[in-house]
DNA sequence: GTATTTACATTGCACACAATAGGTAAATGG
DNA sequence: CCATTTACCTATTGTGTGCAATGTAAATAC
């Protein structure tokens, strides 16, 4: 059961000697990609403390060391996948047209929902809903709701805030449900591009001009 | 912990003798509810055994004896919600002009998508993803995809089957994405009207004429 | 009225999982 | 070159959780 098995019997001389920033950076680097590769494989579930250190190719004492404990590391990948997500989408393209703002933020947004950091991420708000009472200040799911918001205003500033409010809920839900069905359905399924121009058709109607469309 | 303190103490004359279908069924009803209000409530990974009983009253015992075990008792709220959510759509309504076909359609979805049947179906089927290669025949998610389908094509048999499929993929991430969002900035959303006349107005549109929007 | 089946409750157990505690080797700082 | 800190590993423990086994009273069958 070597669990060390890959880097043990290197000659002294050829160990890089690495300095303890870059182990630390690395294995915690590899720690975060394991429990996103678990989640997205098997499921929050069978992401077990095991599992973990098996795909990372460490021990749980490691994890340990460097997140304290299962609900230190699931945090974590919380901040990294946010992290991650706001890069994504802070390009400015102001002073473009609408349609071409909606086209990439569609684009840039299911860059992020299609992956496996926002299926972990998903996963784990789910089950970290707080226990009704034991709240103390913002919730994360609430936190993860106004960075959203205050991406979609940054990008689309001219419509009202009203109607903005409803497409940014509106585009979170569709961006969501599809990531989430895709992964009901398996993991066989190719990026549902009709689906995103549907997505980007309502946007870019709804924002364009106050045409109220149907509603009697 | 008198776990059976409200129904113990009535004199033999009163006790309504009551059939033992009676007793199955109800039992077996309420502790199908259980297991819904508890998913509702606390979450898939907090529904344990003990919570089940808890709930609906009863041993853990009385739920081996009807289900079996855990896997059953989840099979049976699955085929349960299954069953609930034809019920609501089947409804005939051909003829009807396609708007409020399509407005009935949405209604009577968000109706089951918006409730605790499905918050409870989505959880299950996401915590029972085949582990990869241990498939025997269609796995439950596909069953339910093949449902949806037919529903959808009963509905709108006017629609060329290409663009029926992606719009009632659509359709399914857009309500599934509305109930899960939903679910995870906390209970306390009233029912997302404005997002789903957003979803109405896309089907309609789509399924009325092939007039192809944007795609340039 | 007796036998059998059904609808539960109770007890004990086995296992998976995460956390705690303590150990070792390498790196850093002086 | 020595002391201390850092990056890990190993062994153990404790707890939650589901299940199997057994018991009992009520209902049904005859």
């Amino acid at each position: 059961m070597a669990t060390s098995g890959a880097r043990l019997a290197l000659p002294r001389s050829a160990r890089p000697r690495r300095s303890q920033a870059e182990r630390r950076a690395t294995t915690r680097a590899r720690i975060l990609a394991a429990v996103v590769e678990s989640i997205a494989e098997v499921g929050f579930q069978r992401t077990t403390a095991a599992e973990i250190a098996r795909r990372a190719g460490v021990t749980w004492g490691a994890v340990q060391h460097h997140f304290g404990g299962k609900d230190g590391i699931l945090l974590a990948v919380l901040e990294d996948s946010f992290r991650r997500f706001s890069d994504l989408i802070q390009e400015p393209g102001a002073g473009e047209p609408l349609q071409d703002r909606v086209a990439r933020f569609v684009a840039a947004a299911w860059e992020h929902f299609g992956s496996d950091h926002y299926r972990s991420t998903f996963e784990i708000l789910l089950h970290y809903l707080p226990d009704e009472s034991e709240q103390q200040g913002p919730t994360l799911q609430v936190q993860m709701l106004r960075l959203w918001d205050d991406l979609f205003g940054r990008l689309f500033p001219e419509a009202p805030v009203p109607k903005r409010r409803l497409l940014e809920r509106y585009a979170l839900a569709v961006l969501s449900g599809l990531a989430t069905t895709q992964a009901l359905a398996g993991s066989a399924a190719e990026p549902p591009a009709l689906e995103l121009s549907l997505l980007t058709d309502t946007l870019t109607r709804e924002l364009g001009g106050p045409s109220p469309g149907s509603q009697a």
